[in-house]
DNA sequence: CCTGAAACATTATACTATTGCAGTGCCCCA
DNA sequence: TGGGGCACTGCAATAGTATAATGTTTCAGG
C-alpha cells in the first residue's frame, strides 16, 4: 500500500500506480466493512482519482455520460443524482473528501483511519495535498472547547503555491 | 466599538446594537481608505448582519427585491450580479467573510485588522463565531512550510454545537 | 421462489455564481 | 466647461452545483 503521501507528487510520478493502489484499498476496505462497491461507485472513485487535484461533480458526470455513449446506450442518460449518491457513499466510507472552497472532491490518501484532515491546495496547478497533524487537531479541539463549543467536524484548507509552482515562475 | 465578540451571543442580546456598530465601523473604515460604500453595498452589509449566522446570497437578493417593490418599482429588478458585486467589495475590504462549507456570507467582527480567521459554526441554530488565534495561524504556517508550500490564505471551519444548543437537548 | 432493503434511474427543480455588455453619474483636469 | 476616464450599476443570459420526489431494479437471505 503506497497510497499515502506526505509531499506533493512530482509531475513525473507513476499515477497509474496511485490509481491502482487507491482502488485496491477501497475494495479491501469495503469488503472488510461489508458494504458494496458497485460499478457506479467504483467508476466515480476512479474519476476522482484521475488527478491529485479536486474534481468537480459535473466533470465526473460528463465522463460517465461519455462512458454510457461508448457502451452503445444512445441516450447518454447519466443524471446528477447518480454521481452525488456515489460521492455521498464514498465520503461516508472516508474514501473521498470534499474540498469546500472549490465545491469539488478528491480521493482520500489515508482511507484506513477516520480523520480530521486538512488540505494544502495550489492556486496555480490545482494539486492538493492531504495533511493530518495531531498538533492541529489538538489545537482545534482546544479552541472549540475554550468557547464552550462541541466540535464535530472540521474543515481546514490552505491555498497557496506548491513547491513546483513556486520555483517555476508565473 | 463593541462589535468584536469572543463568545456566542445569547438569544437575548441587543442585536440592533451589533448591526449599528458594524455599519458604523464599516463607514469609518471605508472613509479612511477612500473607498465608497454605496447604498447597495450598505444594504447588503446590513442584510449580512441581520443574524449571527451565515446568510446566502439569494436570501440577500430576495430582500433587496422586496425593497425595490416597496419603493414603487413594480418590476422588482435586482439581479444576482448586484449582490455578488457588493459581496466581493465587502470581502475585499474585510467587512464580510465567506463561509465556504455553506456557500454563505457573514459579517466580520474584527474588520480593522486583516486576518486569517476561523469559524465555529453551530449545526443546530446556525450561529457562527469568528475566531482568531495566533497559535493557530502559526501552526498553519509551519505546516505549510514543512511541505515546501507557500501559504496565502486559509479556511478553517469547525462544525458542532454551540453552548446553548448543547444544553438545550434535541 | 418470495421478499425487503439497498441501490439506481428519471425528471424536474432549487440554489449558487459568473459573463458580457450597455448605460449612468461623478471627479479630475485640460 | 466640457470631455475623458473610472467606478458603479442595470440587465439578460447562462454556467455550475446540488437536491427533491418518485418509481424501478437488483440481489442476498429466508
Amino acid at each position: 500500500m503506497a497510497t499515502a503521501r506526505d509531499s506533493f507528487p512530482g509531475p513525473d510520478h507513476d499515477h497509474g500506480r496511485c490509481l491502482h493502489d487507491a482502488l485496491g484499498a477501497a475494495e479491501r476496505l469495503c469488503a472488510k466493512r461489508g458494504v458494496r462497491i458497485t460499478p457506479a461507485r467504483r467508476r466515480v472513485l476512479e474519476l476522482v482519482w484521475q488527478r491529485h487535484a479536486p474534481v468537480g461533480a459535473y466533470d465526473i458526470l460528463s465522463e460517465m455520460q461519455r462512458d454510457a455513449e461508448k457502451d452503445g446506450k444512445p441516450g447518454a442518460k447519466v443524471a446528477p443524482p447518480t454521481v452525488y449518491r456515489a460521492l455521498d457513499f464514498l465520503m461516508e466510507q472516508g474514501l473521498v473528501h470534499k474540498v469546500e472552497s472549490q465545491n469539488a472532491y478528491i480521493g482520500c490518501s489515508r482511507p484506513e483511519g477516520n480523520h480530521d484532515c486538512g488540505f494544502l491546495i495550489c492556486r496555480k496547478c490545482g494539486a492538493a495535498l492531504e495533511i493530518e497533524d495531531d498538533a492541529l487537531s489538538a489545537l482545534l479541539g482546544s479552541l472549540a472547547s475554550r468557547h464552550g463549543f462541541a466540535a464535530q467536524r472540521s474543515t481546514v484548507e490552505i491555498e497557496g503555491l506548491c513547491p513546483s509552482c513556486r520555483s517555476g515562475a508565473d
